[in-house]
DNA sequence: CTCGGTCTGTATAACGTTATAGAGCGAAGG
DNA sequence: CCTTCGCTCTATAACGTTATACAGACCGAG
């Protein structure tokens, strides 16, 4: 560990920055010292100290991912591709949590830890166009997930709307009638769901079916927990639906659970799909039908478009990304 | 993000090593002078360029977290506390994965990323005591998981015969005689579950009841795939189980799938218990009986031990550190 | 008073790297 | 034969901290 750029120079013969060009190969060393340089480099197993590096060029290469939580096997398995992406070009993820609440959202953009990264990939609930607006630090950003649309960031999310409006077209041809939506979250400068409740009312809309504002149910948080309770508000109807569109996975299993408690069968007397296609509703009871987003390719994507705002390779302005996703049909809403 | 400790100093009019001194308070400086630096930070907006800081103290300030993968929810869990308390003592706290891969569990322990860590909290799954013992790095570790035992590091781990033998207890105690252990991981040097399996047998003989080999299956994963193929393999048996102890609540998951698929009821059929008390086991259908060790202080002793040796506190030599579990009974494997 | 001792403060040398300016030195061009 | 390159390489100044050595001022004790 004890190891420098100068125990090299000195062992084989040459200045520092002739080292330290052949570690980086900025300008061009001759054939014959480059070797002898990279024999001293490798008898005395020399490491550059990264903090000694970062300080004179200013990077870290350290970015970070702040997601609301990591409980979330969706963010998990996100966080998991964005680790693999990062890694793959040199750099280092480093892990912020928000917890989904709203001042640690807002420091994280406004350079928490500025110091220390690059860049960061923000997926953030509560914050809105406004907040990110009025950013003042320099740091790169990418933006990730729904919150956040036309801020003058990339920004990478699946085409929410048409996701809706499939996942609502499959439960309508089960010959559904009375679906309900969980998971809305619908306050003042806040939209994070507002595109899959759009691609609801939109869907319900082009099918002829009559929109029942009961059936939407706002949650506080986005867990299983906060399914079940917004499933068993539902179950107090005088008309309980038949089907269940959920804002996520979890807060599907949560319904589903909720369901069992209430006697009622699964898909057969109410059918229930999600979105994010996380690993365990592929061994639920039953199974569940999901919106499956391309993660691996959100989390690469994030990744790359931050590598390049960082790296100063021309980007162009601002884009949004839309990685694909598809219907993964399973047990709680099977093919008709 | 450009004003420095100079620029500071300058506005105030004092030296640098008084600025220094005012926001390190490693020696006393004057009631006046203070005052005078500290309305020039919180005017100037200062904070300490950390690689700076790092380059001069030889420290990072980071601490790393290696585990096997993400996508198991018990090590999010695990993760989420050991980033809060380290978090709460001034670290940042870098998550590795090794993917279950001998190879990278070698690298993380050998120093890779040792220039940016100043200590590592390693979860090992293949490495035995002879890896360990080999290390060259000078890196503080500090051990987690059942892998590794008798180390010269700090480990902390719950006590995994008490807990195996307390799961087994239960069953027992709902009149079981064919209990089933899936997860089981028999090679060489290699003893991630040892103690789980030992506790089984040891359960079975304080019980009377016979020692089946074929009721013992191994996997190669520790996911819900690894736990319904385990499952299914015992169901082609002549006499297949009527309970099963699993190694983690993931493999009872799976078996409680690939149970169901079979049409065997959970519990009336088989009784199924797990140990790591995640999350999604408190609203799958059945509802699982687990073990549920102290996540949240095996994640902040881990962090607080690997930073007494990082700090040098002393510390004395190596020890296990064994954080409680209890058993929580749930649909399952209900009380008898 | 003088002498040691505490209190505050300053000046400055590291930490290990990279960027910049420039030095030597053959070869090519006039 | 003297320039003027182009090619390697060196010397050295940063980057922003913190630690060390030291300098005054003040005070009580002798």
């Amino acid at each position: 560990m004890a190891v420098s750029l100068k125990d090299i120079a000195r062992r084989a013969g040459v200045s520092q920055a002739t080292v330290s060009n052949v570690v980086n190969g900025y300008r061009p060393v001759g054939e014959a010292t480059r070797a002898r340089v990279q024999q001293a480099i490798d008898e005395l197993g020399y490491t550059p100290n990264l903090s000694a590096r970062h300080l004179r060029r200013g990077r870290t290469g350290i970015i970070a991912l702040a997601i609301p939580e990591l409980n979330n096997p969706y963010f998990a398995e996100l966080a998991d591709a964005a680790i693999r992406a990062a890694t793959k070009r040199g750099y280092t993820l480093l892990l912020d949590y928000t917890d989904g609440d709203r001042d640690k959202e807002l420091l994280v953009a406004d350079g928490f830890r500025a110091q220390i990264i690059d860049g960061l990939i923000l997926s953030a609930v509560h914050l809105n166009r406004d907040d990110i607006a009025s950013r003042t630090s320099e740091t790169p950003m990418v933006l990730v997930g729904e919150a956040i649309y036309h801020a003058p960031y990339d920004h990478v999310v699946i085409d929410n709307l048409a996701a809706s409006r499939e996942a609502m077209r499959h439960l309508i041809a089960l010959g559904r009638r009375r679906i309900a939506f969980i998971g809305a979250h619908i306050e003042a400068n806040r939209a994070p769901s507002l595109l899959r409740l759009r691609g609801y009312t939109e869907a319900l809309a082009a099918a002829g079916l009559p929109f029942d504002p009961d059936l939407t149910v706002t949650t506080s948080g986005f867990g299983r927990g906060d399914g079940a309770a917004g499933m068993r508000a539902l179950l107090t109807l005088a008309q309980p639906p038949d089907a269940v569109f959920a804002f996520n996975d979890l807060i599907a299993l949560g319904a589903i659970r909720a369901l069992h408690d209430h006697g009622l069968r699964v898909p057969d007397d109410v059918s229930v799909i999600g979105i994010d296609d996380v690993e365990e509703g592929r061994f639920s009871i039953p199974t569940l039908t999901t919106i499956s987003p391309d993660k691996e390719m959100i989390g690469r994507l994030a990744v790359e478009k931050l590598l390049d705002r960082i790296e100063g390779r021309p980007a162009g302005p601002p884009a949004e990304f839309q990685p694909p996703f598809r219907l993964v049909v399973r047990e709680s809403a099977p093919a008709a």
